[in-house]
DNA sequence: GCCGCTCCTTACCATTTGGTAAGTAGTGTG
DNA sequence: CACACTACTTACCAAATGGTAAGGAGCGGC
């Protein structure tokens, strides 16, 4: 069935996220359901190659939110993009920990799947950000816009516990409150910035 | 000797940062050393304590960093603060993967040191911008900006190799030659978008 | 009825893991 | 010289790791 290798997958990402490739054991993702070590290591044949699959099927949903606003031709803003990727980092932060993490490791993976996967991702976002633009602007400053943008998207919807062990709670929720409008003036200002180089 | 246990640190840096908490055995530490995997438990005791004083060091020199920019009150700018932590973050990629790593992993290891290291980091940015900016500014918006650069400064940092595979080396450096500008007009853009609140 | 296939199981394994125990060399210190 | 202490070693260990081997249950095709 490949309704089990879905499941695994699934099962998979929280693990992943959590304790990231190494610290996540087969055994303790297969434990998450009711199935032994070995009915994983026979659907996906390997570790590397179940968090291959993982990677891809998160980067696959990543496209589709961005898809569907792409296709939203009437006037589909940038801002509203990133808004959109706001929503789904903070809709699925196993998924973003998990992008976050395969970022610091593919430094040394030979795998480094994901790589491949988020390339059309980036391309797809810094082509949307240049056709909203009337000006010509530089293929590497739209690129560099959109990963400032996303590393400061990426970087704080990985934080939340983080900040919301040093300010507490409370201020964690002021400050989760205001942080989508402070994106937005920040994008405006970006942007700007691009047309007037 | 207090010398060895430095050493031990600095071996472990790298270590930590390339493999993360999990994946970094204590055995391959030492073995960046001349000395056995037993030397490095009589020091530290174990490598959960090691891995602590790992973080301390890191984010006490990162510290160091900002000091020295905060001392400087003539035209003590942000930018320049900010550009201070570029650079530190580019030049100690390590340790900035590492902080990284932590702050994937603190979610659920008890421990979560660099938290607390983190803090006084984190503050005494949020007031240099706050001092600099004449306006009374609300301190979550302040760091809500600290933050979102801060993020977007080790987001960059860290994607170094992502980047270069994706795009490159020729791209890359190209992007990578046009970054600074573009994160200086980002801060300025924040900067008066928060002075404007 | 039997072959082959998929899905999944129990057994098993070599290796690596973090950590303990015990001992040794050296270095003061009385 | 004896004692204690630090710095380090070798020897050892239980537990966990990813992965292999082999087999069983069910099922469609012939």
């Amino acid at each position: 069935m490949t309704d089990t290798r879905e499941r695994f997958i699934e099962a998979a990402i929280p693990v992943f996220a959590e304790r990231g490739f190494y610290g996540a054991s087969i055994a303790a993702i297969a434990n998450a359901l009711p199935f032994s070590k070995q009915a994983l290591l026979h659907h996906f044949g390997s570790k590397e190659r179940l968090y291959g699959e993982v990677l891809a099927r998160i980067s696959t949903s990543l496209m589709a939110t961005l898809d569907s606003t792409a296709a939203d031709n009437e006037t589909a803003s940038i801002k509203a993009t990133f808004q959109k990727i706001l929503d789904y980092s903070l809709d699925y932060p196993d998924s973003t920990t998990l992008l976050m993490r395969e970022l610091l490791d593919n430094r040394r993976r030979a795998s480094s799947a994901h790589v491949w996967h988020l390339k059309p991702f980036l391309e797809t976002l810094t082509r949307t950000v240049e056709d909203q633009i009337p000006q010509p602007v530089s293929r590497s400053s739209a690129l560099c816009f959109c990963y400032q943008i996303l590393g400061a998207i990426n970087y704080y919807a990985v934080s939340g516990p983080t900040l919301a062990g040093i300010y507490g709670t409370a201020a964690h929720r002021k400050i989760k409150s205001g942080y989508p409008t402070q994106l937005g003036v920040l994008i405006d200002a970006g942007l700007s910035a691009i047309k007037g180089t």
